[in-house]
DNA sequence: AAGCCGGGGAA
DNA sequence: TTCCCAGGCTT
């Protein structure tokens, strides 16, 4: 099936002004890519402005400290992004003399760069003609060839990367594969798309079968698992509190957080006092505990429900490793955190 | 192959 | 509420 004409008139009257499609620099391309993976683009742009003002080249990024990245990406999610962003940036400046790879295969075996992103790079700067599959593709795809493959299968996944590949329009995949994705963005959405004014309405089998509404094919995804966070905000003299890193594999690795009880349900006062976690962060120091809100905050995130609540406690002694409570906004933390922190000291300290 | 990793916006 | 977003990594 041929589609280019359509597809490109389209994407000629209809593209939106984006910051990364005035450039074929491989930085900028990556930067921007890597702040699209499942991000909508109205939430990645202010991200990045900042980013490449405060980091105009792949240098200045891999100079920067993990940390103060951390910070600038705080609030986009999916971390382990800006961690792998920063390790390639430091790989290209040390190992490649800060020359991006020109090639899709050397592209994905980038940290952070998969089968999307690399596509995404060597089709828009370099003109490579490898087709991107992402969100928008798929559904396209899977509406203009009425396909019930699931997308998410393995089948699926390499059925969709064939087929991508094969309509592909070899002489010119930069605006093809930019053109495709814009087009399942704006015009072919998920839901409620413009079909009576579609330019591939004619040779669209879905809209002929009357299957629009049920493609893409999806299979369905695990259920959401609910956690129990009981955070300790230590306020003892000079407005003193405490702060630790998470590590692991888990959620927000590499984020800052304030001290943290995890149970298996909600804890009462009692419950918590009697934890061997709060025992090991209290020692035998005298404390006086307060709960900041009487309901349990619930931060939902795509995966997990997490049940939260604050307990303010007060001591005289002071603790290892403190910083002053308004310091804290320096320290990359979860949105969770963040949002916390402001309500918590516009109401104690104002 | 399946699970995990955030936060926000739209319907 | 549910779905999905210019996906990738780990097990």
């Amino acid at each position: 099936m041929q589609i280019t004409t359509e597809l490109f008139t389209w994407y000629s009257e209809n593209k939106r002004e984006l910051p990364w499609r005035n450039t074929r620099e491989p930085y900028h391309i990556w930067l921007s890519e890597i702040m699209l993976q499942q991000t909508r683009i109205e939430q990645g742009l202010p991200y990045y402005y900042r980013f490449t003002e405060k980091y105009p080249t792949v240098f200045d990024l891999a100079n920067a400290p993990i940390d103060e990245v951390l910070k600038l990406w705080q609030g986009l999610g999916y971390y382990s992004r800006a961690r792998n962003l920063h390790e390639t940036a430091k790989f290209v400046t040390e190992k490649l003399n800060g020359v991006f790879p020109k090639s899709y295969v050397e592209l994905k075996k980038l940290k952070g760069i998969g089968d999307y992103t690399a596509a995404a790079i060597a089709s828009f700067c370099y003109n490579e003609p490898v087709a991107v599959v992402d969100g928008n593709v798929y559904r396209v795809l899977s509406r203009l060839f009425d396909l019930d493959t699931p997308i998410n299968s393995s089948a699926g996944i390499k059925e969709f990367k064939l087929l991508a590949q094969e309509i592909l329009n070899k002489k010119d995949p930069a605006t093809h594969n930019q053109a495709l994705m814009e087009f399942g963005a704006i015009q072919c959405k998920p839901q409620n798309p413009y079909c009576l004014l579609c330019p591939l309405s004619s040779k669209c089998l879905a809209l002929r079968n009357n299957t629009v509404k049920e493609r893409p094919i999806k299979l369905k995804k695990s259920k959401i698992k609910h956690r129990y966070f009981n955070y300790l905000v230590f306020n003892h003299q000079d407005k003193k509190t405490l702060l630790e890193q998470r590590t692991g594999k888990g959620i927000w690795n590499g984020l800052y957080q304030f001290p943290l009880v995890e149970s298996n349900d909600h804890f009462s006062e009692k419950e918590l006092i009697a934890s061997e976690d709060f025992k090991k962060i209290l020692g035998e120091r005298e404390f006086e505990i307060t709960l900041f809100r009487d309901e349990p905050k619930i931060h939902k995130l795509s995966h997990q429900h997490l049940h939260t609540r604050f307990w303010i406690v007060e001591t005289k002694l002071d603790l290892d490793k403190s910083i002053f409570i308004n310091e804290v906004e320096k320290y990359p933390v979860p949105v969770l955190i963040e949002n916390f922190l402001n309500e918590y000291l516009s109401e104690a300290y104002n």
